[in-house]
DNA sequence: TGCATTTCTTAATCTAGGTTATTGGAGAAT
DNA sequence: ATTCTCCAATAACCTAGATTAAGAAATGCA
């Protein structure tokens, strides 16, 4: 049912148009998910470090739109996701569900300084440990756009 | 426990500010949800047309992020949130995740008639009911940009 | 019915962030 | 060491969408 996989960094462990059958579980190391625009431009959707547990939210039945890679090496647990459903506590669901909402919220109503600012206190721990490139992408903007916000504050 | 009311266009059912403790089930009409960024500039954050369910996601112990508003004359049960905690079906939940996936990657990977065309196609119905103001602040732009991407697009 | 408010559109200007290009490091592989 | 690749920062320019303003059509209300 469920097993465990130990992954280097740059495996890739869902891709886009792949079914989407999984849900990973970091026990440790850190994995990102992230989807391509027209333009082949890569957008990260989320991060997850260890305890997380990240995939691609669309039905199981339909191919997934996000791509699912190990920034670090990690030790992930894959479940199945009817076994995700049935045994997923609502509590869960709840919290990731406010996670969205507020990245909704951040990405219409922030500049990216300030969505830069709240990442940076929302998630001090990966911030440190992943590329000002990563960021940007989770941002949405630019690695040249975060560097020009950053250098703006800091007057 | 749960209570049935009927609010007029232009109510407003829940402010931000407020304790978030319940959730809304819409039985005929149209809600919005949305949230004022530090300009006092409006940003939609959902619909909810007949049938669909609607409250903050943040935790019940925290004062509400956003408001809640009548756009049409509507009947609406009302939900205490830890009721709707116990009751929740996973399946509906699951659902919401993925609008809100869905949502953030066009957010941050499609331009906005792109996210204009997406949204009359997913939702034609809310489309029809409401202003070009509303849909333009459901995609993240000004009614005027919308107006400008509408009348580029028919060339 | 008449007046006022709101909605939609167009247009002129402005700006945050994108694009492209260049440079200087910091590892990793040979 | 020396090349190769990737990363971060900077700068010059470009563009999507914001802002401001104004007028026309639709809607609400007295």
């Amino acid at each position: 049912m469920a097993k465990k996989v130990i992954v280097k960094k740059g495996e890739v462990l869902q891709r886009s148009g792949e079914m989407n059958t999984k849900v990973f579980h970091v026990q440790s190391g850190l994995l990102r998910s992230y989807c391509l625009d027209y333009k082949g431009k890569e957008h990260i959707f989320m991060f997850a470090p260890e305890g997380w547990t990240i995939a691609d939210a669309i039905p199981a039945e339909q191919p997934s739109d996000l791509y699912i890679e190990a920034l670090e090496d990690s030790e992930v647990i894959i479940l199945p996701k009817d076994v995700e459903r049935e045994n997923h506590n609502t509590a869960t669901l709840l919290r990731r569900l406010y996670v969205l909402q507020k990245r909704v919220i951040m990405l219409m109503s922030s500049p990216a300084i300030e969505r830069y600012e709240h990442f940076i206190e929302t998630y001090p721990d990966v911030a440190q440990r992943v590329s000002q490139k990563m960021i940007a992408s989770y941002l949405g903007i630019t690695p040249e756009a975060l560097s020009k916000v950053k250098n703006a504050r800091r007057k």
